[in-house]
DNA sequence: CGGGCGCTTGACGGACCTCAATTTTTGTGG
DNA sequence: CCACAAAAATTGAGGTCCGTCAAGCGCCCG
């Protein structure tokens, strides 16, 4: 099924240890600090394909994308990668169903993500139910993520990849032009198929002139109705 | 892709009021009544293929199985179905990422099923921090629940299949011998496939003797580590 | 005994994967 | 800024897996 992308050289991911990594000063980001979870964080600077935290450890932290985009994945025993979900800028992420991570998460291109104290953010639910309800909040949106992968993955592969260009360009919020952050084999394992068929689906769509493709990741959508017929 | 059982007959799901379900008295399981939360519920009977909630109602109870097994399904505009996930004796249900329940809820066989209203376990959850701790708790294996059902749509059928014995064997806690209480139909729309394909991967796992099928939904496990070769 | 339903089995076709070649884009050093 | 190399993306040919359609079998219940 999925061909993955069989962690192919030296460049993908190199391991890096959170206290490592290049700390910048608090007021860097604009969207920071909006809500009480978020005063407790402290802000880091990712370069691309850099592992934020590894599949395994204890989940100890929670996160908010800042800028830039992150994915969360897994590599199957023979190989074969799956990803979870992409974070971009104002996404929470890190909590999971289990105790430890079974997901890793990696920067997709560089990203300042805000790094907060898990347990902190636990003990100061039991005071301040606003934060619980973040909490809870932050749990839900994993559920429907899960959910809605879920949908994607019973669909043929044009409706997966249309149904993949709707949610970005959603989530982006933009005028009918999407810059994707991530490159055809993290949308081909998100999506369960090869590079090979997203990039001929994307053709496909193009020629059916219900998208542009201008650069390989700027996609411009012309006809959203074709594309939503298509999703089902 | 699913090719569904779209909505086959008269035979299939009889819409039922939750108030016209027949009401047991309280004492009737013998694995009711453990925790608080289930101190608050009502036990409820419902015949097998009968409605217990639907699509886009508002989520206002959350429900545990006493006897019985109970599927979450959606039904896709073109007619093809998809189960959400299947709830044994023990297992709650009833929580989803949204306001409104997008998928619905049903029995596989005859069930008996704990009714709690679910406003009265929230507002308890604020005082007592265990209801707290049971609701996240609840919506942390939903969550896992969803992604281990991502993990399984991105195998091969022969995959697909084979987790779903393992998985199956696990929760009903069996000495290598299952009693599935589902039909063809239900595995095929649970892991994206068609009840040919579901049928095809038994027979070859039955030829493998892997395992062995005394009756279509008795199963005996005969090489659990053949089993657990396959999944990956 | 006969009808209906669920399950299995077979033949066939199409969707998607695999392998391989080519083109385009990106990154690097002169 | 251009030239070159490396990586990413596209395109094509061929094969495999699984869906589709259709027939056949077993079982339960009238």
């Amino acid at each position: 099924m999925l061909t993955g992308a069989v962690i192919q050289n030296g460049s993908s991911t190199s391991r890096l240890a959170l206290g490592r990594a290049v700390r910048k000063g608090r007021a860097a980001g604009s969207n920071a600090a909006t809500t009480p979870i978020e005063l407790m964080g402290t802000p880091m600077s990712f370069a691309r394909n850099v592992e934020i935290y590894g599949e395994k450890e204890p989940i100890d932290c929670i996160y908010k994308v800042i800028s830039g985009s992150v994915r969360t994945c897994r590599v199957l025993m023979d190989g074969r990668r799956q990803i979870g979900a992409f974070y971009l800028a104002g996404d929470m992420f890190g909590l999971e169903g289990g105790e430890e991570h079974v997901f890793s998460a990696e920067s997709v291109i560089d990203a300042t993500v805000l790094v907060i104290n898990r347990r902190t953010v636990v003990s100061l639910a039991a005071w301040d139910s606003e934060v619980g309800a973040q909490l809870w909040a932050l749990m839900r949106d994993e559920l429907q993520r899960a959910q809605k992968h879920v949908y994607l993955l019973i669909k043929t592969a044009p409706e997966r990849v249309a149904s993949f260009l709707l949610e970005m360009a959603e989530r982006i919020q933009s005028t009918d032009e999407v810059e994707l952050p991530m490159c055809r084999q993290d949308i081909a394992d998100y999506l369960g198929l090869t590079i090979e068929t997203v990039s001929r689906m994307l053709t496909q769509l193009e020629n059916a002139s219900a998208i542009a493709l201008p650069t390989s990741k700027r996609i411009v959508l012309h006809k959203r109705a074709a594309l939503k017929r298509l999703v089902a």
